[in-house]
RNA sequence: GCUGUUGUAGCUCAGGGGUAGAGCACUUCCUUGGUAAGGAAGAGGUCGUGAGUUCAAUUCUCAUCAACAGCUCCA
């Protein structure tokens, strides 16, 4: 007998060999349709491998991660299967489960696949699925395995044989299909139950250019049709609310080949929108101590000489800029962090004055790769709502806490309510790459876990994740589709203060090294607005609206009435907008609404005699006549809130 | 940067070896209309750019640029 440990602490007895599956069906025949896989002293198994010594036990379902990849990697398992009955002497290569689904890299010779193929391949697939054949495992001597994808002529399955080593190979077998594999496999095929192929990409052997292009054949499947609805359902959401689509339709900028790749151009109203943005950001950081500081958009070479970031990016960077004088260079400016260092040299400071908070809306420019370029998300030229905070190195906590506050004070504002943050930190033994003392490491890593502990945040610790000149905190955003993103960061620095031989005098008269952070709670104001235009779905809370109220004169005839209102709006400052068209109301409500303008005011003569305006708010209709007055202190209102659209 | 797909009016797109079409937007006129599309007329395009094949290229071929998707990258 064995004691299998359960993760509510429980221990009970079993016969040695039993499968996770066998317990689960001792627990409830219910939860051992539903079991996957499960994680045996921390790592994943097949349900159905038998338990021969004392194991921790944890049942993986659909609902833990380790669950949807197991199912996924079966699906890509399954896509084999269904490829090699279709297309037979089709060659395989990876076919790992990804965030979202699986893919399976294959090379299918001189054939083509298209996409009404891939209908095709689901039908095979469903139809395989059916047949609820069981992933079988087999352990393999390599000299077995090496003969065996001999015999298929599979060059890519025997690449990756000869790296591992003999004894440790196993094969999976469902139905007709073999496959070298790690696993491990959900019981059997039968649990996927809806199946969608969604694309079809090319992708190198090993990702390495060099090797020879393969067709990766993209898919997602599913326990049940409802849940591949849902994620159809929001594929299609996804594409309705893509920021470079709704960034044309609202007008809020354009790209111009004549200006340059990946240099976004701010119309009017984007322009409106980024400067409610600065000014929400401006004002919180002012209460908080920060300084704001200007920079110009060129620094010399020299500069990012001393900073090193010359060395470590020079190459891949837009090339230095030469002038009439010999030898002079200049690098457009990469980064603001150096600028920020030659400031806070320019006057000698004491501990007194720390720390000192330097805070810019920094336009920066970085050569981005021509392929990575992505709308307002990857972009060669871009603002960041800069800052860095000079401190003692007993202040980093403190300091660390504050700005902590600041972002997640800008997320709740902005109704972000679901993130996390990763902290990233040095590698746990190889220390070797890392700049800065090992006590000011320990200080900064200590000072960055405990605050994000007393701060309550929901965090993920990463080792070997830390740049080599600090440890770093990152924000990661679920928007209201559940997809992440990366935005705020927090770093700390023992690089830069060291290479611009920054000092403080302390009280002990003696000169002292700070350290410093650099934060965004933004990132870049043009990813962020890319990612808050994905959020809405281009509906802005009122406080950011570029247009907040557009008035909609029922004919002419009221055309004055409007402009008088609009009078009194604008002493308000509320941003407006009349359209005097010469259309009917209808009409002028539907743009209005396909515009996504919060408010909308109809106004007629009936509203003209009584003195009122007729008030509409965009996506929920008609609310009715009130006063001028009464408007004006409702927008108010909801302007100081920051009440989030819908 | 690599691979694939695409490039036609401001936008969304159809077409196709004999120099172009729709809807929306725009202009003018009619209409002065009450909570999601009133009517008519008009203007607007070297069919991404360059070269080749052809009597003839926007259409076919090649190159190039850009967008999109994926891969690699991101201070």
């Amino acid at each position: 007998m064995i004691n299998i440990t359960f993760p509510d602490g429980a221990v009970r007895p079993y016969e040695a060999g039993v499968s996770a599956l066998d317990i689960a069906k001792s627990i409830s025949e219910g939860l051992a349709r539903k079991v996957l896989a499960a994680k045996i002293n921390g790592e994943v198994w097949d349900a159905t491998r038998p338990i021969k010594t004392d194991a921790t036990l944890q049942l993986l379902t659909w609902d833990d991660l380790e669950g949807k990849s197991t199912f996924w990697h079966s699906s890509a398992h399954l896509l084999a299967e269904a490829l090699e009955a279709i297309f037979p002497g089709t060659k395989f290569g990876i076919g790992p489960a990804i965030e979202k689904g699986f893919y399976y890299d294959i090379d299918l010779g001189d054939r083509q696949i298209t996409e009404e193929d891939l209908r095709k391949v689901e039908v095979k697939m469903a139809e395989l699925a059916k047949k609820a054949s069981v992933y079988q495992r087999r352990d393999v001597p390599k000299a077995e395995a090496l003969a065996y994808f001999n015999a298929k002529e599979d060059p890519y399955k025997i690449d990756l044989l000869q790296n591992l080593e003999d004894g440790k190979i196993t094969f999976y077998t469902q139905g007709q299909f073999t496959d070298l594999c790690r696993g491990p496999h959900i019981p059997n095929t039968s649990f996927i139950k809806a199946i969608k192929l969604t694309s079809i990409a090319g992708a190198y052997w090993r990702g390495d250019e060099k090797n020879k292009m393969l067709t990766r054949i993209y898919g997602v499947t599913f326990p049940n049709a409802k849940e591949l609805e849902e994620y159809l359902y929001l594929l299609e959401e996804a594409k309705k609310r893509d920021h470079r689509k709704l960034g044309k339709e609202l007008e809020l900028f354009t790209f111009s080949e004549k200006v340059g790749l990946g240099l976004p151009l701010w119309l009017p109203k984007g322009a409106m929108l980024r400067e409610r943005l600065q000014a929400f950001l401006q004002k919180a950081q002012m209460d908080s101590g920060y300084l704001p500081v200007v920079t110009p958009h060129i620094g010399s070479k020299q500069l990012y000489v001393t900073s090193g970031h010359y060395e470590k990016y020079g190459k891949d960077s837009f090339q230095p800029i030469h002038t009439p004088e010999e030898g002079e260079e200049f690098l457009l400016k990469p980064m603001n962090c150096p600028h920020h260092c030659e400031i806070y040299k320019a006057s000698p400071k004491s501990y007194k004055d720390l720390p000192v908070r330097l805070a810019e809306f920094g336009t920066v420019y970085r050569y981005e790769q021509h392929g990575e370029l992505h709308g307002l998300t990857r972009v060669r030229g871009f603002t960041q709502d800069d800052a860095h905070l000079f401190c003692r190195p007993d202040q980093v906590k403190e300091e660390f806490m504050k700005v902590i506050d600041l972002v997640l004070y800008v997320f709740k504002s902005l109704n972000f309510t679901d993130y996390t943050a990763q902290i990233s930190l040095r590698h746990q033994t190889d220390r070797s790459k890392y700049i800065g003392t090992d006590a000011n490491w320990d200080l900064a890593e200590q000072a960055i876990i405990e605050s994000a502990a007393e701060k309550g945040l929901n965090t993920v610790v990463e080792y070997d994740e830390a740049a080599f000149y600090g440890p770093k905190l990152d924000f990661m955003v679920k928007d209201a589709l559940g997809r992440k993103w990366q935005l705020g960061t927090i770093q700390v620095d023992y690089n830069l203060p060291e290479r611009f031989e920054l000092e403080y005098i302390g009280a002990d008269n003696q000169k002292h090294r700070p350290v410093m952070l650099h934060r965004a709670p933004f990132g870049s104001l043009e990813r962020f607005i890319a990612v808050l235009i994905e959020h809405v779905a281009g509906k802005f809370p009122l406080w950011l609206a570029p247009v907040q109220v557009k008035m909609l004169p029922i004919s002419d005839k009221s055309q004055a009435y409007a402009e008088k209102v609009a009078e009194l709006l604008k002493k308000s400052e509320i941003r407006f907008e009349i359209d005097d068209r010469n259309e009917k109301i209808g009409k002028k409500i539907r743009d209005t609404e396909l515009a996504k303008i919060p408010y909308m005011l109809v106004l007629g003569e009936k509203e003209a005699a009584d003195n009122v305006v007729a008030v509409r708010r965009q996506s929920k209709g008609d609310i009715g006549a009130m006063p001028l007055e009464q408007f004006i202190h409702l927008i108010q209102e909801e302007v100081n809130s920051r009440i989030a659209a819908e």
